[in-house]
DNA sequence: GTATTTCTAGAACGATATTCTAGAATAGTT
DNA sequence: AACTATTCTAGAATATCGTTCTAGAAATAC
């Protein structure tokens, strides 16, 4: 028998669900709340209940698909026993995630670019913040083995990921020149390049 | 005496400015027609007389501010006599305009996102590309030499501009912690190392 | 001097995000 | 079991948005 909570936690995740397929079809600034009704067969009040906005339902997808794609990377930083399979990794990761969630990757691009989410501004800064502490606790002992450049915190995250994000931009952009296997290789080899000390 | 085209380009120039700097002020999302009718005193039917719709506003900035942007970086290359100077040179020019020009730089961001500028895409793409062709002509003796790897054309972008896009995100952010004078060299660094052979 | 093009103006229209009121379903309490 | 409170859904109503449209003014071309 579905309790309140089961039926009402199956909407949220329908509306969800609705909202990426509709960002992924028509673009996010053609993905009215009557367009999420009509896929996910809420009424605006229930929207507007669960979420309170148009920008908290982008919210709570931001944050969800963040954490999915935070745990494969925590995944991969755990497993790695080198400094250079521990930076390789990210990389590698990173991008084959966003090759298997294209639509969620696609999501996180346009909606962290902007205004759109400007009133969850602080909230998701602590929570990106939070995971890049994990990634700054697992160099330190390569940084003190001078395996790694000592850089200033807020460095690692674009010298890091910022090709991969540059790259990642331009594939889901419908450039698709090369496998993303090997774009992987590529990327990982120049920031294990970036990333040792000179 | 004002002939029809000067003033005509005026009330152009006028609506641009406008609309930059209510995108500067209140995000992009939140800069309506009307807003831009209020700062630039221009009525609705001559806004759309100039730029067809909305998009069009956006697109026309657009390309005025990478048309600048553009030409700081090909002057930055072209006096460059060394591989190094002229990879460290674009990724320092590159945040020099940036930081010189935050307004600007906050509205390619936020515009060359998501599918705002959609139906402009080809345009944009051909606009980008041709600056980039001018980057590679540059390089291309540099690679003969074997001072600079020899990539995919599409990870040269990846690679060196990755990063400081990275960082400058952040820092247009609101998250400056540290100047950006200093974070040219750390950025420029690491760029250089990323593409020199290994 | 007339015709044509360019430019401006603002009312009108459909669609949008959001608010609001009302009620149904469930959970909690005695 | 009965009553209350809470959660959730529903959809009409509102203000605002992007866009279209018609009309006319101003400059230019012939």
């Amino acid at each position: 028998m579905a309790t309140q909570q089961d039926t009402s936690t199956e909407r949220r995740q329908a509306i969800l669900a609705a909202t990426l397929t509709a960002v992924a079809e028509r673009g996010l600034h053609k993905t009215t709340i009557s367009e999420i009704q009509r896929r996910s067969a809420a009424s605006v009040g229930s929207i507007y209940h669960h979420f309170g906005d148009r920008e908290g339902v982008l919210y709570a997808l931001y944050i969800d698909i963040f954490t999915d794609c935070f745990a494969q990377l925590r995944a991969s930083l755990q497993q790695a026993t080198t400094a250079r399979d521990g930076i390789r990794g990210l990389v590698c990761t990173y991008l084959t995630w966003v090759e298997a969630h294209p639509e969620q990757a696609s999501f996180i691009y346009e909606a962290s670019q902007g205004d759109l989410l400007r009133s969850y501004r602080d909230a998701i800064l602590q929570f990106k913040g939070a995971f890049y502490q994990e990634v700054m606790a697992w160099m330190r002992p390569y940084l003190q083995t001078g395996e790694l450049i000592i850089l200033p915190p807020w460095a690692y995250d674009a010298i890091l990921l910022g090709p991969a994000h540059e790259f990642a931009r331009r594939w889901l952009g419908g450039l698709q020149e090369l496998t993303m296997a090997e774009a992987q290789i590529i990327i990982a080899d120049a920031v294990w390049r970036a990333i040792q000390p000179g």
